[in-house]
Order: C-alpha cells, then structure tokens, then sequence
RNA sequence: GCAGGGGUUGCCAAGCCAGGUCAAAGGCGCAGGGCUUAGAACCCUGUCCCGUAGGGGUUCGUGGGUUCAAAUCCCACCCCCUGCACCA
C-alpha cells in the first residue's frame, strides 16, 4: 500500500466523502452488491465485483448524481457455525485454514469456537481491506444479518409475515438426499461419491403373485407390454412387507427408502431371492404371467431390488437373458429358451429388437460389460424422444413413447397396481462413508417460486429491468422458469427465527432478497435515533410502504414523527435500487430471488431498476480454491502492490460474463504504468508555451473527448474493461502522439487535456487521480469534481475526418518507400480534380435514391467531363470500398475541397515524411508528373509521386 | 442430461446483435532503434505470407449454406467453461 493511498483514505474518511444524504435537488443513484458471507476474508474476486461497481459509483457521481453505495454483512447460515463446530473439534484442515490463509494468529484460535467472534473477526478486517480499496462507500449505513443484529431479525420478520400473508410461504415436503447414519441432508461438498445426484422419480409396477405384489421400480413404465420375466438377486435379502394398505415383495435394503419416504412399513417375513425364483407373476394391465428368473446385474439397494425385464428394448434385460440361456441349470434354461422378446416400441433407425441389435453393434458380451450402461442410455433416449408404442400394447397403442409414459403410469396407480418412489439414479456416499438415500422432509417451509403468477410478475419487470451484459437476461429467464418452491428454512445455523415457527432459521438465501431496502433504516439505527425495538410491523409498513397514519405509527413505536417522517422519506428518494452487481454464479438463486422479493412484497415503482454481473475470478489461470491453496485476499494484494494497482489489474482483467484471471505480470504491468504517470505528468507540466491553436491542438481536443465521449458510453454499459482502456491507454497514447507532432506544445491546450485525462482516470484509479490532481494544484477533491461535459462539434468531426486522411496519405507514402527502398525528396500529391469528386458523390446520391448501378453509371457518365471519363470504373469500386464513415463525412461538408485539407497540413506532412511537398489537382495542366500518376487520383485518395 | 456462456491472428483479448470501415483495436511477448556510463523504466518502429509504387494471397473451432460481399447471418457438428437447489 502506497504512502498517499493512506493519505487519502483518512481524508476522504475526515470530510465524509461518500457519505449520501437525501437531496431532492440532485438526482440518486442506488447501486450495491450482495453482501459478502463472513466465513472468512474477502478475497480477490470480491475486489473485482466491487471494484467494477465503484467505478460506475464514482463515475455517476462525478457526472452529478447524489450516488448512494452502501455496505453490509452477511452472518446467516451454517457454514460459519460449523466452521467453529469443526474448530472446536480440532480438525486440523479449518485450523490450516484458520491460521496459513486467513492469518489468524494461533494464540487467537480459541475465541473461534464461537460463531459469533468468527464472524464478527472476518467482519473486522473485510471492513478493513475495503477501506484500503477504495470503495466509495457510506459506512455509516453498515450492518451484519442474524438474531445477533435485533433490528434486522425485526426487518426479516416483516419480511417473512408480509410473505407468509400474501401466501407465498407455504407448507410442504419434499425429496432430500440424505444420510441415514448423520440424520441429516447430504449436500454435495459433503459427499464421499456421487456428486450432482439428485432423487429422481422412479415408478414402481405391481406384479401380482399369490397374494401378494413384487414392486418392480423402473424408470420406463411404459415398457409393461413387452415384460417377459422379472429380475431378482438370488442370494439378495427380500422382505415381504405391508406398505401402506398393499402386500409387497421389496429387497430388504430398500425398506429404508420407504420408511423415510413416509410409507407406513410392516415387515412380515425375510427371505432370499432364490426362494422366488422360478415362480410365477402376473404382468398388470397386460394380463400374461411370466417367470421370476435370477440375474447377477441386481443391485438390491437400487431401487426395489426387483426389475421386470423387457428383453426386446433393454440391453441389459437381453444379455441377462441370453446369459442365464447359455449357462445355467437344466430348468433354468429351459424357462429361458422359451422366452421370447416382445417387440412394443417402434422407433426408426432400429428393427423388430433394438437391445438385441445395439448388442450385437457394440459387440457386449454380458450383463457385466461397462458397455452395457452406454447402450441402453442410447436406446432409451433413441426410443423416449421418436418412439411409438406398436398396436400390441393395450391402452397405451398407438401413443408416442413420452405420452405413453404418463398415461401408463397414471392408470397403474389409479388401479392400485403401481406408485412412484424417489430413489437416487447412482451410488451416493456421505462423507462418513454411509450410503444415502432419500428422504422426504416434512413440513419444511417453501418460497413458493412455481406459483405461476408471481413468475409471471417476476418476467413482466424483467423485460423492463436494464441487465448488463445483456446475455444475462436469458440466463435470467430460464432461471424463472425453472425455479420450483424453494425450502426457506433451516434448523441449524445462524439466522433469524421464522416469526410464525420459532423453531426454524430463515436460511441464507432467503434473508438477503430485500435488505436494500434496510440500509436506509439501518442509518438511523446507528445513529441511535431509532432502537431496534422499536421497529415493529408498523414501523415497516409506514416506512416501506407508506401504509398508516404517521402520528399513530409514532405512539405506537415510539419514535419520533420527524425521524419517521425523514426515514420514510428517504427510503422514497432512494428507491428503488438502480444498480446491483455480482458475480454472474448467483444469477440463478440470488439475483434472481431479489426480484422475486421485490416484487412479491413493494409497490412497482420500488422494483429494482438494473442488474449487472460479471465472471469469476481465477488467479494465474486456475480455478479459485481455498483447500488447494488458489486463493489471495484483498488486504495481501493491497498491501503488496497497492490498491489502485489492484483496482486497475482486475479492472483491466475482463467484463461482461468472461472470467478475468488474477497474476502478477498484469499487477506488476499496472504498478509499473501508475509509476510511470506521474513522470508522464510532471514532464507534460513543464510546457509553457502559449501560442494560436493550430490543426494539432485542435486535433488532440477533438480526438480526447470522442474518446471520453467513448468512455462514458462504454461505463453506462458497465464495460468496464474497455472504458479502462480507453481511459489509460488510448487517451495517453493520443497525448504522446501530439507531442511528437509538434515541435512546441501548446499550453493551454495540454492543461485542458490533462484535466479532462485525469478526471476519467479517476474512477479507477482514485488515488492516483487525487494525488496528481493535488500536484497540478488543485484543492478540492478530484472524486466529487465534475466529470468533464463534452460534445463532439462539428469542427471536431472535420479536424478528425480530416486527419484521417492525412492519416491514410501518410501510410501510403510510407509503403512506396518502405517497397522502393528510396529516399526521395520531393512527395508529389495529386488531388482527384473537383469535377471528379462532385461526380462520385452523384453516384453515390443515385445508388441511394435507388437507381441500379447500371442507370447510375449510365447517368455519370453523361455527366462527368469529358477528360475525367477514363476514372468512372474506379469511382464505382471506390463507392462500395470506402469506409461509409469517410464517406459520410465528405458528404456532410459542403463544398468539400480535398486540396486544402492536405494544404492546411502541409507543414506536417513535411515534417512526418521528410519531403518537400507539392500539391497539384490531378486535372492541372502545368503540373509535374513525369510518371504520369495523376490520372490514378480518386476522391479520399490523391495519387502520389515520389522522387 | 437440462440451462447459460464461449472457441478470433505467438499469448490475453476487442469485433459478431445492426454483413462491406477487418489482415482484424488494445495489452503482453518478441525484434530493431532512441534515451542512459550501463541496465530497469520510459519513448518510437515493426510483428500472417508474397511483392522495388500505395498491390496481391491466405486466415477468425470444423463442414455446409445465404449474399455482389461473411469473423459477423442461417444449418449441422466438434471442443471448452459455468450453474443445476437444503452449500453459499
């Protein structure tokens, strides 16, 4: 960290800076960014989210709006609590942690095991690291989440009844992964195997066998036509059990899933599969009995433990089957010789069998080859998306195999003869090592996101919200659309008790959807004007909504009318939230849920206005990763580079959805370049030449502000990344160019340069800016300076329409000679004659007006005067090569007279070649023009003789 | 699998939505030159191939198509990244 950084933080902290208050004659700017989670030091991706954000901040101020960026922390969850719970145990991995990345000092540990100091440590020095950052932000609006923060567990109450009232908490179940040995949900961090399985739906087919049923569990129900036995394992364990009001035959193994999925289970007797086999079932709907037969591929823990087999459509069906066929017992084989596959799907690119033929393709050996799983995934997916059931398959003939699915299924369990179970489609193992299965947790509490209308208010704001880069706002939709009900609630952890339900915690995601909303109290809870009890029901409703009379809501609560009256009236000003910036990851929950909120609980015109997001961060090109040791906080780049060093690496890193990497050679690129401004500054201050502003000057103030005209189109659009570039790079790199140019600089010119220059630096680079903002003399401070108010005249168009092709000629000039390998004296230019270009701008005219090139070029050629005849081919190539800038500049000039452009600059031109110039229109008769070149000349384009 | 994003000249990365301004910005790297006692920094020039007159040729994941014209539009395919819910 930089001497002057310090410097300035205090000063910025002394005059209160960024401090934001109400005021009604300038106009807000809301913007914020998702409070970080204060499980540990905030880290260098967090500095590019927010970094981003404070440039925009700080541009918006400077041109004028009163900007509003506050900042809060986020306490509510597990991942704290059981941080500490894994300290306190000793883990040696969170102590690593602890002690090597987050620089705990080991003496310190101890206080750790409660949640709350952890908390409120990370809290401490995240405060910290932003301050070094530079963030403009008004601290004074500060807060953390959870019950140990009064009034904002008072604000998520509101929140929570306000929803509960409008029903969209609701009561309900649903499937979790789950270990039976912890009792508790298996998320994917903590799983030992299966990681991104989630319960899926399986159907379970009834096949009737004395009095009781075999649940077969399949995923493809609409195969039943086509059974021709059934699977068990004959050395797995079965159970014969009462599961609800039906007798089933399941695998003892997956009782369980029965049990946790809230079926009412009594075991009547246990048995082994071998028992069963060679029995006889009854296939439902379709009526036939068929054999129960023995096959090693059963997993007694997947699913039943039961499979029917479908030999004519399942590979794995048809190689058991052929196995048990070729080698078994006597009577095995016998039952087995005489089954038959029962073709029931058609589907195209297959025949009569299409396991039988993917078999015989792949060249599968047995029920044990890997490549087994891989072909029935094809035929499956083959036979779901194209198939059609044959006319052997009863109620279901005739159907498209995706409809036939659903039909099957429905009439099987309206006639008692199927039902569905959640199970997992592969292996889970929780990190104890126990296999999960599914369970059902009951009277969870859900934000009801599939509730058709509030999704459709939710799309209806989307399409009017500003969503930056613009690609997001599918990202968005498809995250509407595929939001189901969300569980809210927690047992575990830290957070604010569900008002209505105590014995729940309102989880993570769903106590951070409106708390925009609460910085605006939160400034007066600070301050002490208000205490936290004080804000009840009322309170909220007044303030957020403007609902009761103010006098009452202050009896009530007890506070103050004018306090009410301010809070209510700067929550009116200061909402609703313009601008909210994050890493694109919480697109599909967070900011996604924060317009739900919004929506759910404000008036419209409270809804937020915008949303932005950017990649995430990798660091030397690597993912980021705590565990594996890819990870850098905030304070140790600051403190080793500096912060606008840090500011302008990740800055200039990437924007829009693309991932900017983190490294040393962009920190030391910065650090180098920062350095060498301000010697770049001091050397430009040294000038003190006034003089007349010739073309150069002019050149140089046309060129810098379409530049800073660029600059702010590009931040409006959170372009970042290009708005840094044009800022830091392209702009000086004009300056240099100008210098170069002329022999004196001019003055007056070069301070009005530098201002403007440093002044579109400074969102980026504050520090930098305000430091050499100092030096230049300059008192006030250049963050709340006014962003320069620039329009491109239309003599600054001219000057650069003009330079360019100057530009062009000078290019040309330096091919011939680069080609030639000459050093000639004299550049000899010819101007195309003016009848010339008056002709091709005909053309052009014509071509517009709509005449085809044929009527055009018929027309110009009665036109044009007879010694310019011989160019009309060339004009014609030339109207659809030029660059349509060009173009349209020429033709925005009146009496445009190519000659005096180059004659105007023909003390540049000598001094940029080397030579002498002379100018000629190319239709002159008492030119030079030994090579005869000037017949080449076009309109833009003089021919050129070099000698 | 579903959803979202992406594949550009040595590297990073603009351009693509609104086709011609594109051999394609900028940065890095590399080469040459300047500054300097020397180096670093800084500044300038060059950096797809060919060419002794401003020209030509071949490039933008792969293969097709539309068009006078495609990095840009359409179709198919291949590859990469991200998210997918009781983690935050």
């Amino acid at each position: 960290m930089l001497e002057y950084e310090e410097k300035w933080i205090e000063a910025w902290k002394k005059d209160r800076v960024f401090e934001a208050d109400r005021d009604v004659s300038r106009e807000k700017l809301f913007v914020n960014a998702p409070f970080p989670y204060m499980n540990g030091p905030l880290h260098i991706g967090h500095a590019f989210t927010y970094t981003r954000l404070d440039a925009y901040a700080r541009y918006r101020r400077m041109k004028g709006n009163n900007v509003l960026f506050p900042f809060a922390w986020h306490w509510t969850g597990e991942a704290v609590a059981g941080q500490s719970v894994r300290l306190k145990k000793g883990d040696p991995a969170v102590i690593k942690a602890f002690v090597e990345i987050d620089g705990i000092p080991p003496e310190e540990l101890e206080k750790f095991t409660s949640p709350y100091n952890l908390a409120e440590y990370y809290t401490r020095v995240s405060r910290e690291a932003l301050y070094k950052l530079g963030l403009s932000i008004d601290w004074r609006r500060e807060f953390f989440t959870t019950s140990y923060n009064k009034g904002f567990s008072k604000f998520i109450e509101w929140q929570y009844l306000k929803l509960k009232e409008k029903n969209f908490v609701v009561k309900g179940s649903h499937p979790v992964v789950w270990c039976p040995s912890d009792q508790s949900p298996t998320g994917d961090h903590d799983r030992l195997e299966g990681e991104g399985v989630s319960p899926e739906e399986f159907y379970l087919v009834f096949f009737k066998m004395d009095e009781y049923f075999l649940a077969a569990a399949t995923f493809r129900p609409e195969t039943i036509y086509g059974a021709t036995n059934v699977w068990i394992l004959p050395e797995g364990e079965y159970v014969k059990a009462k599961i609800d009001n039906i007798k089933l035959v399941i695998s003892r193994e997956s009782l369980t899933k029965f049990i946790e999925q809230e079926r009412n289970v009594k075991i009547i007797e246990t048995f082994y599969g071998k028992e069963l086999i060679g029995k006889e079932c009854v296939v439902p709907l379709a009526g036939h009995k068929i054999p129960i037969l023995p096959a090693s591929f059963i997993d007694p823990a997947y699913g039943t433990g039961i499979v029917y087999s479908v030999p004519a459509h399942a590979p794995y069906d048809w190689l058991a089957l052929r196995d048990l066929q070729m080698a078994s017992t006597e009577k095995l084989k016998e039952i087995a010789a005489k089954i038959k596959p029962i073709s029931i799907i058609k589907v195209e690119g297959f025949g009569e069998y299409p396991a039988i033929e993917i078999v015989e393709q792949m060249g599968i050996k047995d029920q044990n080859d890997k490549q087994a799983e891989k072909a029935t995934e094809i035929i499956y997916s083959k036979e779901f998306h194209t198939g059609v059931m044959k006319e052997n398959c009863g109620i279901l003939s005739g159907m498209p195999v995706r409809e036939a699915k659903n039909k099957v299924i429905e009439t099987l369990i309206q006639q008692g003869l199927g039902d569905k179970i959640y199970d997992l489609p592969q292996i889970v193992r929780c990190r104890c090592g126990t296999r999960c299965i599914v369970k059902i947790l009951r009277d969870q509490w859900f934000l009801n996101y599939s509730n058709p209308e509030w999704k459709d208010r939710v799309r209806q704001h989307v399409k009017t919200m500003k969503i930056l880069p613009e690609e997001a706002r599918a990202w968005i939709y498809a995250t509407v659309d595929w939001l189901n009900n969300w569980p809210c609630t927690r047992k575990t952890g830290m957070g604010t008790p569900l008002p209505w339900d105590k014995e729940w915690i309102v989880e993570t995601l769903s106590d951070s959807t409106i708390y925009m909303a609460y910085y605006i109290v939160s400034k007066y809870v600070n301050s002490g004007e208000i205490e936290s009890e004080q804000m009840t029901k009322e309170f909220f409703d007044y303030v957020f909504l403007g609902e009761g009379k103010i006098e009452e809501v202050s009896k009530k609560t007890g506070i103050d009318v004018n306090i009410l009256k301010n809070v209510r009236e700067d929550f009116l000003y200061w909402y609703p939230v313009d601008l909210r910036n994050s890493a694109k990851e919480l697109i599909p929950n967070h900011l996604t849920f924060f317009i739900f909120h919004h929506v759910a609980i404000f008036p419209k015109e409270m809804w937020p206005k915008g949303i932005s997001v950017n990649g995430m961060i990798t660091i030397e090109g690597k993912k980021m990763s705590k565990s594996k040791g890819i990870f850098t906080t905030i304070s140790k780049e600051i403190r080793k580079y500096g912060a606008d060093v840090v500011r302008a690496a990740l800055i200039y890193g990437a924007e829009g959805m693309d991932d900017p990497d983190w490294n040393e050679n962009i920190a030391k690129l910065m650090e180098q370049k920062i350095a060498s401004l301000f010697e770049f500054v001091n050397e430009i201050r040294e000038i003190s030449s006034y003089r007349e502003k010739d073309f150069p000057e002019k050149l140089l103030l046309a060129e810098v502000k379409n530049m800073i005209l660029l600059v702010e189109k590009n931040l409006e659009q959170m372009k970042t990344k290009t708005a840094f570039q044009i800022a830091f790079f392209d702009i000086p790199n004009v300056i240099k160019r100008y210098l170069r140019q002329v022999s004196v600089p001019e003055k007056d010119t070069i301070e009005e340069v530098l201002e403007y220059w440093i002044k579109v630096m400074a969102p980026f680079i504050p520090f930098t800016c305000e430091e050499i903002w100092h030096l230049i003399g300059r008192q006030e401070y250049i963050s709340l300076e006014k962003w320069p108010a620039l329009k491109v005249s239309e003599e600054d168009s001219r000057v650069l329409f003009e330079y360019k092709l100057i530009e062009k000629l000078l290019e040309d000039v330096k091919e011939i000679k680069k080609l030639t390998k000459t050093e000639p004296k004299t550049l000899y230019i010819y101007v195309a004659a003016q009848e010339l270009t008056k002709t091709f701008l005909k053309y052009v005219a014509y071509i517009e007006e709509g005449l085809t090139t044929k009527e055009a070029v018929k027309k110009i050629y009665e036109e044009i005067p007879k010694n310019l005849i011989g160019s009309v081919p060339q004009l014609i190539k030339l109207a659809t090569t030029l660059e349509k800038n060009l173009l349209n500049e020429v033709r925005k000039i009146e009496d445009f007279d190519e000659y005096q452009v180059y004659d105007k600059s023909k003390e540049y031109l000598e001094k940029e070649t080397g030579m002498k110039i002379r100018i000629y229109y190319s239709d002159e008769q008492d030119k030079y023009d030994p090579k005869n070149k000037a017949k080449n000349a076009l309109p833009l384009k003089p021919a050129l003789f070099l000698e």
